[in-house]
RNA sequence: GGGAUCUUAGCUCAGCUGGGAGAGCAUCUGCCUUACAAGCAGAGGGUCACAGGUUCGAGCCCUGUAGGUCCCACCA
């Protein structure tokens, strides 16, 4: 425990005055029984300050005494600041252990279900998680507190690559090879990895305040999900989605395994263009010119193409020319695919080792030589160069080939190259049998899905960016040649070739064509992403048709990243439709990437990541959360600085330190729900504001305008809450005038508002609402089962805030006017409200109580006209109003000509705004009535404010 | 090549269906005031990228230009 004590914060040039006039010791005495100390701040306190130090020297002992002994009893019931630490574990805990988070299917109440994006298990919480996971608790928070059977349904993800590769590191640590343990002794390794360090990111989502169902949690290789993943490619393969086939696949040579055309990253690169030729046989002497990117792939080339249109090469369509180093005759062919105006309109082609030639080889029957091996060095088929990389091939190509006179030029090119997301490895095209997933027909309902508003994704153009690629999309290439994951349920004979596709349960013993008992299971697995495809439905029992399944199925609302819609999203969604017949959500809500405070993204190797429990523990989960979720529009990149965390952190010192003002007062008090008439008009008007944020804030989150939402909340907390209300009703807190209806009436009020307010704020800031609320109303056992404050008419009170609204003006009028004229805050003074009309001055009078402390006023009168006004009073010029204050030796009379010449020109400029508009005809006769009422009302308040401050400027000369 | 998106105060960003330009941070001034100096009260600061158009009225709608970012795409 952190050791507390109170220090007197003064700056170093006012501990020089202090010392200067011997008070200083003084002090120091006076504080020793309280255990108190004056501490000198360098910081922010260190600049001139006249005031201050005149203040201090004005501060007599028994005074700071006084202080001393409130600051200490406050501090011994509730923290000065906010400190989240250990409050959060404990409030999480309290959570868990009472299973709040749990949700059963209870037919009586309407399911709310959000399915959690499965983390994988090699993951770290990470700025995006926390992103992610903060919308989403958010939601859940707010429709559990709705009275929704909100279920937020959780789970990790086995990331095949990740964890392979992961694994594979953690034994080469130890000195093992994978292929020394074998399939079965390699599995049995990555399960015990994923046993001990595949939780790691649960617990760090619940730092986070994750409520989600843990009790539910799954992995996408549960026993369960496989069956789902079992089953469903039985079914696509029956029905003839499924396909094996030996097309051009995206090959990593470094995780030697295929990858899908997702994956693959394109990114741009300097390279070359090399200018060579190859001699026509039987022409010696005459050569085609080419160019080409990659020379390393020559030895594959099988035919060199033109286009059948262009006229610069219709002699040699039908002739060869002559590859060097392996010395094959390959045909010169015409093909459409070549652009005649691109380079010198010839193209060398290899089928096996680029998608468009393999397109052309097809089309032209041309053979397929592959001549690399799966490391991505060069095979027999590649002659002298076997055994060397592609990148030292390359090299070695372009040298031999200049020697032979074959290369014409070199230019430089910049290109993308296809590189593998993961390790960034460039990826090689080859041809090799693989599993696809043919997607046209399974893409259609997922179309049609957006079309029909069974699926909306907000913000709403990214419903763009999926249709454009579910309307271009190609087959899904699903198998991966990697031991952990799914392996493919297909069953080779050895013998007689025949292949078998079926359930673990329903494995042929025997070969079903020639009757041999040695069938054997394809040694491939499946893309990740094909279990993850299945996430929302698997979860919930699928295949079985479960209790579950019924109830929380389809999910509401899924949340996750644009950078995964092609992954993940357009997956699930044609998954649901094809295996439940339902998109699998009715809404996404997608959001953007959190990156560094210059714009770049966070990444390992920049070493500019933040991490999100790093933040925690220094500012807590909630000034995270709401940080996280502020001052960014859905579905845009934020930028993450520091300050932000600590304007954050701020916020929740404030409400912090609001509600431990108001406990402390309704200590040893009994409150009890006032009497309508003992609510004075403050009490109404912010019970009335709070009703109406309820409202807005309701629409928002509706809305998904999480962000604006929560900005309510914050506005409403700082601005009208602590700034104006606590302000307001202090004096009757306190009890000054000894009237305890009154008093009881501002404590209810406190209480009420302040309890709603953190109602709104709870699915934000879970932890401090949490530990607030329930010291706050100790019959309470935790707010995230309390019911959302709900907009009631009841509470709506226009005219009390039209009154308040009236007070305000007054009070910064005042303020306006000490700054101007330098009044010090300290000097209290006699206030004069003249207004000519007599609501205006009934209103002034109801609501006294309301201003007078806060404008620093002694004394108030309001009369209708100027009489016994004397001449050296300053005004101040309110709408309706007008305000006289008699500070007769303050008064600098050139300052307040400049003061209300100034006033006058403001005033000014917006009357002939209004007037402008007003005169317009067209404005008159298109606008709508309301808004010309609205001008012409503007107007008149302008004219006759203008009116007074003229009167008082003839009156000063 | 196609598409999306952005350009608003010194910085980072809000600004919902068109009706008097906002916040946080930073800056300046005054303040230890019966919760909070992680605070209070004031103030300054913007031709809303540019050029046209629609409209009584445009930061917002339309067209074009410039610049930035991102996604998709088979130009060797």
């Amino acid at each position: 425990m952190k050791k507390r004590s109170t220090h007197i914060r003064v700056s170093e040039r006012m501990v020089r005055r202090l010392k200067d006039h011997l008070i200083y010791d003084m002090w120091k005495v006076a504080l020793e029984p309280a255990k108190a100390r004056v501490v000198p701040v360098k910081d922010k306190m260190s600049k001139p300050q006249g005031g201050t130090a005149y203040y201090a020297l004005c501060i007599c002992v028994h005074r700071a005494l006084f202080y001393l002994e409130r600051k200490i009893k406050m501090s011994k019931e509730l923290a000065k600041t906010y400190d989240p630490k250990g409050l959060e574990d404990r409030l999480y805990k309290k959570w868990e252990e009472n299973g709040y988070f749990h949700a059963e299917v209870d037919r009586s109440k309407k399911p709310f279900t959000i399915v959690m994006p499965p983390p994988n298990i090699t993951g770290q919480l990470h700025m995006g998680h926390a992103l992610d996971n903060t919308m989403q608790d958010i939601l859940i928070r707010y429709k559990r507190m709705q009275g929704y059977n909100a279920l937020w349904q959780p789970g990790t993800d086995h990331a095949a690559i990740a964890t392979e590769v992961k694994v594979i590191e953690h034994l080469k640590e130890q000195g093992i090879d994978k292929n020394d343990l074998g399939r079965e002794g390699f599995l049995e390794k990555c399960w015990e990895w994923r046993e001990e360090y595949g939780g790691r990111i649960i617990k760090q989502l619940k730092h986070m305040g994750s409520s989600a169902d843990w009790e539910r949690e799954r992995f996408t290789m549960d026993e369960g999900c496989s069956k789902a993943v079992e089953e469903v490619f039985v079914k696509l393969f029956e029905d003839g989605y499924i396909y094996k086939g030996n097309r051009i696949i995206n090959w990593c040579p470094v995780c030697q395994t295929s990858i899908s055309d997702a994956e693959v990253e394109h990114v741009e690169q300097a390279g070359h263009f090399w200018h060579m030729k190859y001699e026509i046989v039987g022409e010696p002497g005459r050569y085609v010119e080419f160019a080409t990117t990659r020379p390393e792939t020559m030895m594959g080339d099988t035919a060199v193409a033109v286009n059948p249109a262009d006229e610069r090469y219709q002699d040699i369509i039908g002739k060869t020319v002559m590859l060097p180093f392996v010395n094959r005759e390959i045909p010169i062919i015409a093909d459409e695919y070549v652009d005649m105006e691109f380079g010198t309109g010839v193209v060398k082609i290899t089928p096996a080792h680029d998608p468009n030639d393999f397109e052309v080889g097809k089309r032209h029957d041309l053979p397929v030589i592959n001549i690399m091996n799966d490391d991505a060095t060069i095979n027999a088929n590649g002659g002298e160069f076997v055994g060397m990389d592609r990148y030292e091939a390359r090299k070695l190509i372009v040298q031999k080939m200049d020697e032979m006179g074959l290369l014409v030029r070199i230019e430089d090119h910049v290109h993308n190259v296809g590189t593998h997301d993961r390790c960034k490895t460039t990826v090689e095209p080859m041809v090799k049998p693989q599993w696809f997933v043919s997607m046209e027909e399974l893409a259609k309902p997922a179309i049609e899905a957006i079309k029909n508003g069974d699926l909306k994704f907000v913000p709403k153009n990214y419903e763009k960016t999926y249709l454009h690629w579910l309307e271009n999309i190609r087959d899904w290439c699903i198998s991966r040649q990697l031991w952990w994951g799914h392996r493919i349920p297909a069953y080779y004979c050895p013998d007689c070739g025949e292949m078998v596709v079926a359930r673990s349960t329903e494995v042929p013993t025997k070969c079903p064509k020639c009757g041999c008992d040695h069938m054997k299971q394809d040694e491939d697995t499946l893309d990740t992403w094909f279990s993850s495809a299945l996430w929302p439905f698997s979860t919930l029992g699928w295949p079985d048709n479960t209790e579950d399944l019924d109830y929380f199925y389809p999910t509401d609302v899924l949340v996750t990243g644009y950078d995964i819609i092609f992954f993940w999203v357009v997956r699930m969604v044609f998954s649901g439709y094809a295996h439940t017949g339902k998109s699998p959500f009715n809404t996404v809500l997608i959001h953007g990437l959190v990156r560094d405070s210059q714009g770049r993204k966070m990444s390992k190797s920049l070493g500019n990541g933040i991490d999100p429990l790093e933040v925690i523990d220094k500012y807590g989960a909630d000034a995270l959360r709401l940080t996280l979720i502020t001052g960014n529009a859905p579905g845009n990149d934020m930028r993450f600085y520091w300050e932000r965390i600590e304007a954050s952190r701020n916020f929740a010192n404030k409400v912090w330190n609001a509600s431990r003002f108001i406990m402390m007062n309704l200590e040893g008090v009994d409150v009890v729900e006032p009497k309508p008439e003992d609510l004075a008009i403050a009490d109404k008007w912010i019970l009335s504001e709070v009703n109406t944020l309820a409202k807005d804030v309701t629409e928002n989150m509706d809305k998904f305008e999480l962000g604006i939402a929560v900005q309510k909340v914050y506005d409403f907390i700082w601005d009208e809450f602590c700034d104006w209300y606590i302000e307001i009703v202090k004096p009757r807190m306190y009890n000054k005038d000894n009237d305890m209806a009154s008093a009881n009436a501002a404590l209810w009020t406190l209480k009420t508002v302040l309890s709603d307010a953190l109602k709104l704020l709870h699915p934000y800031m879970p932890f401090i609402t949490e530990e607030i609320f329930c010291t706050l109303r100790p019959e309470e056992e935790t707010i995230m089962l309390s019911d959302w404050p709900v907009y009631s008419e009841e509470r709506h009170f226009p005219e009390e805030e039209a009154m308040i609204a009236r007070a305000k003006d007054l009070v910064r009028g005042m303020r306006n006017l000490r700054t101007d004229m330098e009044v010090p805050p300290s000097r209290k003074a006699k206030i004069i409200i003249t207004s000519d009309d007599e609501n205006v001055r009934n209103t002034f009078t109801a609501i006294q109580d309301t201003y007078m402390t806060l404008a620093g006023a002694t004394e108030i009168s309001i009369q209708a006209g100027k009489d016994g006004i004397s001449e050296d009073a300053v005004s101040v010029v309110i709408p309706d109003a007008v305000l006289y204050i008699p500070l007769e030796d303050l008064v600098d009379f050139e300052k307040e000509k400049e003061r209300l010449t100034k006033e006058k020109e403001k005033l000014q400029k917006e009357l002939a705004r209004s007037k402008g508009m007003l005169s317009n005809e067209k404005f008159i006769s298109k606008a709508p009535a309301e808004k010309v009422a609205e001008e012409r009302a503007k107007m008149e308040k302008y004219q006759q404010m203008m009116d007074e401050v003229v009167a008082r400027l003839n009156q000063m000369k």
